[in-house]
DNA sequence: CCTCCTCGTGGAATCGATTACACGAAGGAT
DNA sequence: ATCCTTCGTGTAATCGATTCCACGAGGAGG
């Protein structure tokens, strides 16, 4: 592969000449110029952004290490980071946790040792040390979706609280009393406070959230199914099962299918994440949507910025209820607050 | 970030030494090794990557161009690939081309600028320029799922010809004769495979395939829906419609259920390429099911088997049909060939 | 006509690793 | 005792870019 040198030798010129052409720089003459753009031209010469990259001690890359690819909300989170990431002159290189700490731990420092120039995690455990003390000698990050306490690094999330007041709401006007959820690890932020939330929501109504309706899961399919086994085992099984995430909702629809039950009539199901096969699932299931895509992007700002030397900041948006069937009939208009309902 | 050079200094050994330590080579004596090892400790010295390829000329890194990150199928292809790669020693950079012609140019450019080791590539189109001289060049180059004819690289697919003629079977058997299909782009291999299949296995039955009844989609659900309204338009309306892929037959059930049809009472659906959700689709989708992980795995020894210097052969995987509820009841004993009923 | 800038250019240092080569010490064979 | 390996180590070249500094040419100003 051709090399600065070759174009240099090619074009007649010094290998600075051509590095100044390659750059925009302005001290070079029209005649150097169009001669090593020629140059360029004629051995198809690429800059090789390893070397420029141990030059310049910046790689203009940004490191993505998400807790599961194959979760819809996280492919599609992944997807708008990489857009925004392009179209600010970034590549992003994304690394699957599968929510195992041990490999979250080997992506942050497979990136970190190639000098990645800022990280965006959404973390599955409490933290990899190598990723705590990154923060703490200065390398840029941010944190999507999930965070860690204490840690001094902004954070870009949506904020549920509003928007599961909305579900209980929903579900309470249907006349379900006897609430459960499928809770995510209590040691990811999204695990503990999508139960918080809930119990706060319920506690409104005067409900309370038995530990028997508090199922522990880990964000994947199965625990969900196994939780939800769980809970159809119970004496006084629960009347409305709230999955804290679209794969456990996936799990328990499954679980629910396998006892030959169906949904609402004999159990109601919600989910938090709403994705697109929600809409074409049997019955559509009523669930919280986030707005991934700006958060997405949020995210890649706080973290350009903070590469750029700005302050970068923490970004909260709202999710929404999406009303479907999943629950029961639609809310109708003597709903305590107000419930969009979903258009399709 | 301490530098090899501050190892050395630590140590009081030269660079040569410590780096000898860090690549395991033999002819250290134990007490430098120790010494070392001690000062990476104390300074948490990790090496830089950047500067090792420049001098090694090997990245250790993969690149993965797909078409369409949001597409289940690729999703899952993607997690096998980086899977196997990483238990081979590898990363892999993943670019999403969305079906773009000039994003997955992009793509292969900044791979390619990067000096990957080697390219894992779905084609969108006919290829694009860079990838061809690429390839021409000797860059170590994989496709999978998809190939361009005509160029000298292994391709690892799935054959769904075989499964095409079970889905056909099963179809007739069902009473189905008005069968259509939602094809991908013709640039791709896989948009014309399957139309070809399909209207092979028509014939097999005496059934033709009229141009009415060939929709042209581009693998999104837009087109999907776009395709399938206008075969609801037609006069003789198709008994069937098979999605060439499974975001297809998300649109096509967006279309039906606009129009308030069900399926599979008023027209069945099948899709290519099977997912998760399809069990809970309403109805269940029949589909054909590719062996993903198989692929991804087979397709990273084959590229790694280039890398290093071994030949690296092409591979093809049959994919089956998995029998559901969308093109009407499930198929009894007397249907024609042999057809697996889904579990499920 | 001399001086001083500005401009275009090239030489060479640099980034952080790997590795060929040289060299001294130690040990074995003769 | 001498020679030859073998072993452990250090010096320096190298990968392919960027960029500081110096230098010569040419134009402007006095």
């Amino acid at each position: 592969m051709a090399s600065i040198k070759d174009v240099a030798a090619e074009a007649g010129v010094s290998v600075a000449t051509v590095s100044r052409v390659l750059n925009g720089h302005p001290s070079v003459s029209a005649d150097a110029r169009t001669r090593v753009l020629a140059a360029v031209d004629a051995l198809g010469y690429r800059p090789n952004a390893v070397a420029r990259s141990l030059r310049t001690d910046q790689t203009r890359t940004l490191g993505l290490v998400i807790s599961d690819v194959m979760n819809p909300y996280f492919t599609e989170l992944a997807r708008s980071v990489e857009e925004e990431a392009r179209a600010l002159g970034y590549s992003v290189i994304i690394g699957n946790a599968d929510e195992r700490p041990d490999l979250q731990d080997h992506h942050v420092t497979t990136l970190l040792d190639r000098r990645i120039d800022g990280l965006l995690v959404s973390p599955t455990d409490g933290g990899s040390p190598r990723m705590l003390d990154a923060a703490r000698a200065g390398t840029p990050m941010v944190f999507v979706d999930r965070w860690i306490p204490g840690v001094d690094v902004p954070v870009v999330r949506s904020d549920g609280r509003e928007a599961v007041r909305d579900l209980v709401a929903h579900l309470h006007g249907l006349g379900h009393r006897r609430l459960a959820i499928i809770a995510g690890p209590a040691a990811t932020t999204t695990g503990r406070e999508r139960v918080d939330a809930f119990r706060e929501a319920l506690g409104a109504y005067g409900l309370d959230l038995p530990d028997a309706y508090i199922g522990q899961g880990d964000f994947q399919a199965d625990s969900g199914r196994r939780v939800t086994e769980g809970f159809l085992d119970l004496p006084r099984p629960p009347e409305v099962v709230f999955a804290a995430d679209n794969l456990m909702a996936l799990g328990a629809l499954d679980a629910v299918r396998a006892r030959g039950l169906r949904v609402p009539e004999d159990i109601a199901l919600a989910a938090f994440d709403d994705i697109r096969w929600f809409v074409h699932t049997d019955p559509p299931v009523t669930a919280i949507a986030q707005p991934t895509g700006d958060l997405g992007r949020a995210a890649v700002h706080a973290l350009v910025d903070r590469i750029e030397g700005r302050p970068g900041e923490s970004v909260t948006l709202p999710a929404r209820l999406v009303v479907r069937r999943s629950c029961g009939e639609p809310a109708t208009a003597q709903s305590p607050s107000p419930v969009r309902r979903s258009t399709s």
